[in-house]
DNA sequence: TCTGGGGTCCTAGGACCC
DNA sequence: TCTGGGGTCCTAGGACCC
């Protein structure tokens, strides 16, 4: 099943702001260079569109209201909309604030005719339109995470498609590739020039074919895709793999020491974000647009993952420093990659970006973390503990304490004496 | 003054290792 | 005095999603 909540952000302001019902509301960026993030139904009869401009919103539909996003609020109900969905099965995916899949193989429905699984989705859809306080979902229900997701678009809003097995294919080869994920704008136009333009034109094309078009990934999954052969499991838990701030500026930026401000004080940002998230990562990214829309990125990887944010903006205005910003920089921003779940302490004093640390000087350990549960570890000082993870010179340990199972982690020069032992094995 | 912000995934080339 | 084949990691850029 592929839930979606109708004009999501835009249905949020309407609940909570009953004189904004029935009137057009559009959510996104109010500012110069702002972007619709969702227009109500209202607002799109005047054809205002998500990932609009919001000067070209006003243009179309000057009566609407425009409102800046109010993240908070939209949370707190997608928080609520997911514990239903949660209640239903186990297996839920979120996509977004707004979407998810739900696997329904655990829910222990008694059979799933298309009567009985269109019954079971009202009862999810009314539960969810409670306990919002009166919200709209779509839902798709079909055999595939892919034939789901296409079935909630069709009906929307407020719709229900259930899509039987053995009717894929035919639901399919009438669309645009569109329809397919992954197939964007350019995608799409590569395959036009190729000659297909839906579903049914991709089915005729070899997978090898498609692969020599679009590439190895691309190529296979959209030969499998256009097949409705889709077996990706829903997946309830994601881990985080990177974590960013970037803004863009109503004029142009040309001052490098205000640049170099704004960046320190995203970094800064990064940083609180990585720590309320208990993550650190290796890998510290600038990214610029430039006044003509270049998309510039640089980066540097140090030996050990940080949360700091003054080591975070030094490292990024070292990263502005390389870049030729003539003509002036519309956009900023500062990202962490490369994120390790284990926290590391201030053992060096301070991270080394990698080419001002001799590599000879590191201990030999694998380069990838290793998990060894339950491997003790003795210290002088610390006590006993046992190795949580390892990589690049530090080894990261749990030390039982009285006070607080699991334990304080701490971690230690991979060359550290109490760790001799657990090398060896 | 056309074109956001938060992410994910993929590719290609180069360095490096065994 | 000619030059493999497997692999990983890093960087930069780009497509795509909501």
């Amino acid at each position: 099943m592929h839930l979606d909540l109708d004009a999501f952000f835009a249905s949020v302001e309407q609940r909570d702001k009953p004189s904004l019902r029935g009137r057009p509301v559009v959510v996104g960026g109010v500012g110069g260079r702002g972007v619709v993030s969702t227009a109500s139904y209202e607002a799109r009869k005047y054809g205002v569109r998500s990932a609009m401009s919001t000067r070209e919103a006003r243009s179309r539909c000057p009566h609407a209201a425009f409102l800046n996003p109010r993240f908070h609020a939209y949370r707190d109900t997608s928080v609520a909309v997911m514990a239903v969905l949660r209640d239903v099965s186990p297996l839920v995916e979120p996509l977004s604030l707004d979407e998810a899949f739900v696997d329904l193989a655990p829910t222990g429905l008694a059979s799933y005719d298309d009567d009985s699984v269109r019954a079971f989705a009202e009862e999810v859809r009314a539960r969810v339109t409670e306990v919002t306080g009166g919200l709209t979902a779509s839902i798709g229900i079909g055999t595939s995470k892919f034939i789901a997701k296409v079935a909630s678009d069709l009906d929307k809003p407020a719709g229900l498609v259930v899509v039987s097995a053995g009717g894929e294919r035919d639901l399919l080869r009438p669309m645009h590739v569109t329809v397919i994920p992954g197939v964007g704008p350019a995608t799409a136009e590569r395959l036009r020039r190729a000659g297909i333009t839906t579903v049914a034109d991709l089915e005729n094309v070899s997978e090898d074919e498609l692969v020599r078009l679009l590439g190895r990934a691309h190529g296979h999954g959209l030969h499998l895709l256009a097949r409705a052969e889709d077996d990706r499991p829903v997946v309830p838990e994601r881990e985080t793999k990177s974590v960013s701030v970037e803004g863009t500026y109503d004029t142009d930026l040309t001052d490098r020491r205000l640049m170099e401000g704004l960046v320190s004080r995203q970094a800064l940002n990064v940083a609180e974000r990585l720590r309320k998230s208990g993550l650190s990562g290796r890998t510290i990214t600038l990214k610029v647009r430039l006044h003509d829309f270049t998309n510039l990125s640089r980066s540097t990887t140090l030996n050990a993952p940080t949360d700091s944010g003054p080591t975070i903006a030094r490292l990024a205005r070292g990263l502005l420093g390389e870049l030729d910003l003539t003509g002036g920089v519309r956009l900023l921003g500062v990202g962490v990659s490369g994120l390790a779940d284990w926290i590391q302490d201030d053992l060096f004093g301070e991270e080394h970006p990698q080419d001002e640390e001799p590599v000879e000087d590191l201990p030999d350990l694998p380069d990838r973390r290793t998990w060894v549960p339950g491997m003790d570890v003795v210290h002088e000082e610390l006590g006993r503990g046992w190795v949580w993870g390892a990589g690049r010179g530090i080894v990261t340990v749990r030390f039982e304490t009285a006070e607080t199972p699991p334990g304080p982690v701490r971690s230690l020069a991979a060359d550290d004496p109490a760790l001799t032992a657990w090398k060896h094995s």
